[in-house]
DNA sequence: TAAAAATGTTAGACTAATCTAATATTTTTT
DNA sequence: AAAAAATATTAGATTAGTCTAACATTTTTA
């Protein structure tokens, strides 16, 4: 794929997440390009399969094309935690790095910045971050005690309402959105080490970690 | 420039480093592209003043030019290094990663990994990395002591053989070529806190930084 | 529902970067 | 120094991505 039918492909895919319907004339807008060059680059799409199309009628994403487009979306919200988080951009300051480095062609690269933040599930505004199949990560929360090592979820829910548990939370300052990365698992006794807000490391016994419900 | 404009002017300069004369034929082997195409791209690199060029006679680059290549090899030597130092990628694999890296638009992130970096002069080829106006550094050697801070030197010579200063050297695995890095500057003693070898710290006294010579 | 407005498509041109085939110049060899 | 070989250049075609002008279709409105 060129840089621009990767940028098209964006394009596409903000389009069909937030409107009706995808027009030429949304895609020429948000591009900044005519009319007849979207026109014709639709065409190019269509006949790669990225997307379904006749003409003067509605135009779809495949799921070819939308796998493709999510995969690009992963690689630039990667980039900007990585830009952010690793080295200390502001956050106003990351976008049009990482439309740039979104395009970059290599796995090795974006697999080792997915593993240095922990392979997050949500970027910091809390837009989700596709997986390297270009899947949308479950929407399902699930206890800890079910999580994997070395990746940062969010706390969504606890399933245990005790104050005695709550406070415990709270002297954590863990709240719901806050992220938990697991950093260690104890086979033993089924406790994890865990990393909080990307600051403080502590050790969750099993059951703290089956009541605690992540995405 | 576009990124074709950018690989030309990087393999002439590579040329222009290690050959006498800088040829078609080199070019087109070079970039594995045919002679007329680079003919034709060396007629518009002419135009735009980066070489001096007439038809049938040698190829040079200009001030403009070989400024302009420098600051690729400048971006391309930082890149490997971050993804070699930083994301703790081999050696073998930084390559490619940065010949695409090289080509992004950003003076931020670029200043932001030298900074990371610690301001560093060399690769770890021992190639010298051009300054942010595509300069070379000057070969000539400092004592550490006129040398600023949060900027990585090579040791390359000292200025007093008596067997006790030596001795010190040794004892902290300091030979011809190690990195030195001043991390602080003490206005009072003009002692300095620096990092050697990316690895262990200590503190030089004013009369030690005066008989270290570095690059 | 017919006219007007909006949107979409086709036709044809342009630029950058590439190619092959043909031609020109320089360099090497005999 | 003439012939042969190597190298360089020109001419003309191709592809991707862009444009403007003209035409077609759909949607809106009166």
């Amino acid at each position: 794929m060129t840089l621009t039918e990767e940028n098209y492909l964006k394009a596409l895919h903000r389009l069909s997440m937030k409107e009706e319907a995808i027009t030429v004339k949304r895609i020429a807008q948000m591009l900044n390009i005519k009319m007849p060059t979207v026109n014709s680059m639709i065409n190019n799409l269509a006949e790669k399969k990225f997307i379904k199309y006749e003409k003067y009628k509605s135009i779809e994403l495949t799921e070819k094309g939308r796998k493709q487009a999510l995969l690009i979306l992963r690689k630039h919200r990667l980039t900007e935690l990585f830009l952010k988080d690793v080295m200390g951009l502001g956050w106003e300051e990351v976008h049009d790095i990482a439309e740039q480095i979104e395009h970059l062609q290599s796995d090795l690269f974006f697999n080792r910045i997915d593993e240095m933040l922990g392979h997050p599930k949500f970027d910091p505004h809390g837009e989700p971050i596709p997986d390297s199949n270009g899947r949308l990560p479950q929407l399902k929360s699930n206890p800890l005690s079910h999580c994997v090592i070395n990746t940062k979820y969010q706390l969504s829910g606890v399933l245990n309402n005790e104050a005695s548990f709550l406070t415990y939370l709270n002297s954590l300052d863990l709240s719901l959105g806050s992220t938990i990365e697991i950093t260690s698992l104890n086979e033993f006794d089924k406790s994890m080490g865990v990393k909080l807000n990307s600051k403080n490391k502590t050790v969750f016994s099993a059951l703290i970690c089956q009541n605690l419900l992540v995405i």
